[in-house]
RNA sequence: CGGGAAGUAGCGCAGCUUGGUUAGCGCGCCUGGUUUGGGACCAGGAGGCCGCGGGUUCGAAUCCCGCCUUCCCGACCA
């Protein structure tokens, strides 16, 4: 019989359920301070994977991979009014080093629009030197009251781009550019899940931005999630950092800038979007080990078997493929791989063997397969590529399901208890906001009726998502 | 940062009200054996500054004070 299960039940507490799959599965400890993260290598590995997809999409978008310093003058916070004031309650703030308490502070980076301005200012003489796309891959720290595992912490990892353009249009198509070609790309294709596209109200930009957009996921328990973020930060920060450059007129012009980030936090969406009361179910294209191959008995002949399997399949075509010996029970095997969510589990016991069989089971359906062993390849081919259609698709209907289009704010708080609202943007405005924040909701987004990305908030028309969130 | 709950072996917990020699249980871990088609069983074993610091006391896991950490609910955020 099925063991009960070793996890919390979803329905039955889902904070719970999180903290036990993030536990059982390896991926992460609390660090000793609070809020802190220790990223274990199956967690890491996942955000391994992760960095390797989005890099290759940042880079295909034209953006380099730059360093800059964790520790920032607490003077350059001062240079941008609203990113300071928007920042200030989360800095960790470094007073003394060297034995000596130093005479200005220095600023542990919270994001790095302040010390990458100051450079970009330094670099960009020219109109020929832009447009100027950076990327960094860094720890951030924001100092976090209410720490959880990758959704918040107060250091997280994350990629933070940086540009600098020569007009206000521009900075906007490559800003959106971002958000589709990479983190919406990256999101759908890659991690199955399905997005809500848009921009921020106001109340929730980006501080020093005048536009910020963002992909909003839906989690199993109904709540949003900001899985990525790209902000247009106008002439506000070339500005503060005098970004300067001579146009082809030989005048003297200020730039407009970008920026855009996605974080570990990517790593917590992933559970919760995915993941079911056996535990984490990862998309095939993701996965770490996309194949583990389970010998049933520590037997010759089924060792022998698997063996040859796993070299088959990782020879063949460049699955990533895990053999499992026959040690330990086979229930309790079974159990773990499905706790870390590995997409396809190939049982080989001495019964089929006897008859040329292997057992394919799918993480994500409980579907099982008995196939012939030459057949395997094939099938897991197959299996992997329907899985990751069938995960994206799941998702999407699990979403549309939980989200209500509605015409009052009264049906949308109702709506938004465990999902996602959709109502008209002058049915919310300002005092709407306040209201919904009462019940715990904020405007996730706002949108075009067709789900398209508007330039501004004062479009006619617009749809604001209201739902709780993470 | 406010309101609530809790910190005893890797994890989950009992013991605390009513202070008293070697602090228990389940799971996990180690050794040996039997097992293995959905978290196996038997036998033996290792593992504790009882969150940290101070106080009361002849004596503190237990009573008192302070701090730290975790979880839940809010305000702030990737």
């Amino acid at each position: 019989m099925a063991g009960q299960s070793v996890l919390t039940p979803q329905s039955e507490d889902f904070p719970k359920w999180y903290q036990d799959v993030v536990a059982k599965a390896e991926m992460a400890d609390n660090g000793p301070v609070r809020g802190t993260m220790v990223i274990r290598p199956y967690g890491y590995a996942l955000w391994e994977r992760m960095q390797s997809a989005i890099d290759a999409r940042i880079k295909a978008t034209g953006a380099q991979n730059a360093y800059f310093p964790l520790f920032i003058p607490e003077s350059y916070f001062h240079k941008e009014a609203e990113h300071v004031e928007g920042f200030s309650p989360e800095l960790a703030v470094v007073t003394h080093a060297g034995g000596e308490e130093l005479t200005e502070p220095i600023v542990v980076r919270p994001t790095s629009e302040t010390v990458i301005g100051e450079f970009m200012a330094k670099w960009i003489q020219s109109y020929r030197d832009l447009p100027l796309l950076l990327n960094q891959w860094a720890n951030v720290v924001r100092w976090e009251l209410r720490p959880r595992l990758f959704l918040r912490s107060s250091e997280f990892l994350w990629q933070e781009g940086h540009t600098a353009h020569v007009s206000a249009q521009d900075a906007s198509n490559y800003a959106t550019r971002i958000h589709l070609e990479v983190y919406n790309d990256f999101l759908t294709q890659v991690l199955a899940l399905p997005t809500f596209l848009g921009i921020k109200p106001p109340s929730e930009r980006f501080a020093g931005a005048t536009n910020t957009m963002t992909c909003e996921g839906m989690m199993r328990d109904g709540k949003a999630l900001q899985m990525a973020t790209s902000h247009e930060l106008g002439q506000n920060f070339a500005k503060a950092f005098d970004i300067y450059y001579q146009n082809e007129e030989g005048q003297s012009a200020l730039c407009f800038t970008t920026s855009w980030g996605a974080s570990t936090r990517l790593v917590g969406g992933l559970i919760m979007a995915h993941g079911d009361d056996q535990g984490l179910v990862l998309p095939p294209a993701l996965a770490p080990t996309q194949v583990v191959i389970i010998a049933v008995r520590d037997d010759d002949q089924v060792t022998e078997a698997c063996a040859a399997l796993r070299t088959t399949l990782s020879a063949e075509r460049p699955y990533r493929v895990v053999a499992d010996s026959g040690r330990g029970s086979f229930g309790r095997r079974v159990t773990d791989w499905e706790i870390k969510g590995v997409p396809l589990r190939v049982e080989v016991g001495p019964r089929d063997l006897a008859q040329g069989l292997v057992s394919v089971v799918r993480r994500d359906t409980h579907e099982q397969f008995s196939v012939a062993i030459a057949d395997v390849p094939a099938l897991v081919g197959d299996l992997l590529e329907t899985m990751q259609r069938d995960m994206f698709q799941s998702a999407l209907v699990f979403r549309d399901a939980r989200t209500s289009d509605v015409t009052s704010l009264d049906a949308a708080i109702d709506a938004a208890q465990d999902g996602f609202a959709r109502v008209a943007w002058e049915h919310v405005g300002v005092d709407g906001e306040a209201r919904i924040r009462t019940q715990a909701m904020t405007v996730r987004c706002l949108q075009r009726r067709d789900g398209s990305i508007p330039h501004n908030d004062l479009e006619a028309g617009l749809i604001a998502i209201i739902a709780k969130s993470y």
